[in-house]
RNA sequence: GGGGAGGUGGCAGAGCGGUCAAUCGCAGCAGGCUGUAAACCUGCCGCCUUAGGGCUACGGAGGUUCGAACCCUCCCCUCCCCA
C-alpha cells in the first residue's frame, strides 16, 4: 500500500511543479479535479475521463452517504471498485453542503443536522461520521468536515466559524488516527491521506490564523476553502496568495472548488498545486464551452451554420468529429448527447490547459504563458 | 343536402363588455452558472421608443355601447357527425 506522498519538482516563482503519490496512482500538479458528487463526473464515461486526461476525480460524502449509502459501498469493495474507476478519488466532506443547503440544515458543535433532500429524513454529520464515511467510501484522498462560510459574512461571524472549523479539524484528525482499527473491515483504503481545510472568509488575519492551526495539526495536505461563493475575483486571488504562501511548502496546496481558467492559472501564480470545479461540466451541460479563443455560448444563433470545430486548437472528440453548428443543434434539441459532447470538451480544455501550465512550470516559462493565456482565453464569446 | 363546432400574437391554447398588447406552455433571442438538490436558472419575446409612453391588433365588413378579442348582422374560411 503506497502511502500518499507529494513531491515538488521545481517552480517558477510562485508557482510549482509537483505530483502526489496515492493507493491508486500518481497526479502530476498542477492538477485539476473532475467532480464527480455522485460517483460520477456528469455526462462523462470514465473513459472520456482518461482521454482528456483526468487522473484524479473527486465523490462527495454528503452525497454518496444519503444514495446509495457508505456501507452499500463498502460492501461493493469501495467507491473505486463499485463506480469502476481505479485511479485517484478525492472525496469531499460535506462542508460544501453546510453552504450550498444552507437552509436545510442545522449546525451544532457536534456536527451538521441535515434534512435529507432526497426523502426529508434528518442526518446529523459529525466530524468523526465524515471521516468514517469516507473511510467506508476508500477514497484516496478525505477532507476534513469544515464550515464553508457564505459570503458575505461579517468578521465576527467569520472568526466564529472559523474557529469552529478548526475544532472540528482536530477531531476529524483524533478519529482518522483511529483508522482502521475503530471501523475494521469497512475500511477499504488503508493509505487514505487526509487533507485539513482553512477558513476565515476575506479577512486575512483570520486566514493566517486558520493556516496556522491547521498546519499544527498536520496534514497531508491543505485546502483553502470558502473562497469562489461570491466574494470579488480580486478577493478571492489576495486570500488565495497570502494564505498559501503561510501554509507548508512540503504540501500540497489545494484551492476548493476553484475555477473558471482565469482562477486556474492566477491561482498556480499564486502557488496553488490542485483545483476542482464544477464549472467545465455544469456549463458544457448548459451550452457554455471554453475554447483557446474564449468561451462559446453555443446556443447563440450566429453559430446556427458554422462549420468550424469549437476549438480550432483542441483535439478532443468531439472537436476532431464536430462542428458547432451540429453541436448547436443538439444542444437546442435537447439531446443527451449535446452535454456528453460539451463536457468532453471543456474537461479536455481544463486538462490541457493544465498540462500547459505544468509545461510551463517546468520550462520555467510560466509568467509569459501566464500573460498569453490570460490575452485569449478570458475573452468572451468571440466570433472568429 | 342536413346537423354541430370553431376561426386569438411563429405554434398550441386561455380569455368571452372595461383591470388585455392579451394567462400558461412550446419555439425563438440573450444572459448567468466556481468543494453539483443544476441536461438548470433568469430576462426579453406585435411595431416604434429619450422605456415614460406612442401606434396597430384577436378571420373580413358593418353595427350596439362611454368602452368590444368578448354582444348583434352579413360575408369568408376551417373541422366534425349524418346522408
Amino acid at each position: 500500500m503506497t502511502a500518499f506522498r507529494f513531491t515538488l519538482h521545481s517552480t517558477d516563482g510562485a508557482a510549482r511543479r509537483g505530483e502526489f503519490h496515492t493507493p491508486h496512482g500518481v497526479v502530476q500538479t498542477p492538477a485539476f479535479m473532475p467532480v464527480g458528487t455522485q460517483g460520477t463526473v456528469k455526462a462523462a464515461l470514465h473513459r472520456d475521463l482518461l482521454d482528456a486526461g483526468a487522473e484524479i476525480i473527486l465523490g462527495n460524502t454528503y452525497h454518496l452517504f444519503l444514495r446509495p449509502g457508505d456501507e452499500l459501498i463498502a460492501r461493493r469493495g469501495g467507491l473505486h471498485r463499485f463506480i469502476g474507476w481505479e485511479r485517484p478519488i478525492l472525496t469531499d466532506s460535506g462542508g460544501f453542503q453546510i453552504f450550498s443547503l444552507a437552509e436545510r440544515r442545522i449546525i451544532r458543535e457536534e456536527g451538521a443536522e441535515f434534512q435529507s433532500h432526497l426523502d426529508g429524513s434528518r442526518h446529523l454529520l459529525t466530524p468523526e461520521r465524515a471521516v468514517d464515511i469516507q473511510a467506508r467510501l476508500g477514497s484516496d484522498i478525505t477532507m476534513v468536515l469544515d464550515e464553508c462560510l457564505s459570503y458575505p459574512a461579517t468578521r465576527d461571524v467569520a472568526a466564529a466559524s472559523m474557529q469552529r472549523s478548526i475544532r472540528w479539524a482536530q477531531r476529524c484528525r483524533a478519529r482518522f488516527a483511529e483508522l482502521p482499527d475503530a471501523l475494521g473491515p469497512g475500511v477499504t483504503n488503508p493509505g487514505q491521506a487526509q487533507f485539513g481545510i482553512v477558513q476565515g472568509g476575506v479577512f486575512q488575519d483570520l486566514r493566517d490564523e486558520s493556516a496556522d492551526a491547521t498546519a499544527a495539526i498536520g496534514f497531508e495536505g491543505y485546502a483553502i476553502g470558502g473562497l469562489s461563493v461570491g466574494e470579488p475575483v480580486e478577493e478571492m486571488y489576495a486570500v488565495t496568495e497570502q494564505t498559501a504562501r503561510r501554509l507548508p511548502a512540503d504540501r500540497p496546496r489545494y484551492l476548493m472548488g476553484a475555477g473558471s481558467p482565469e482562477d486556474l492559472v492566477e491561482s498556480v501564480a499564486r502557488g496553488i498545486d490542485m483545483f476542482d470545479c464544477v464549472m467545465p461540466t455544469r456549463n458544457a451541460r448548459n451550452g457554455q464551452l471554453f475554447t483557446s479563443e474564449g468561451r462559446i455560448n453555443i446556443r447563440n444563433a450566429r453559430y446556427a451554420e458554422d462549420d468550424r470545430p469549437l476549438d480550432p486548437a483542441c483535439g478532443c472528440y468531439t472537436c476532431r468529429h464536430h462542428s458547432r453548428a451540429y453541436l448547436r443543434h443538439l444542444h437546442l434539441a435537447g439531446e443527451m448527447t449535446a452535454g456528453a459532447l460539451n463536457t468532453l470538451h471543456n474537461l479536455s480544455f481544463y486538462l490541457d490547459t493544465m498540462r500547459r501550465i505544468r509545461d510551463a512550470i517546468a520550462f520555467r516559462t510560466f509568467d509569459i504563458f501566464r500573460q498569453g493565456f490570460l490575452r485569449s482565453a478570458s475573452r468572451l464569446s468571440l466570433d472568429s
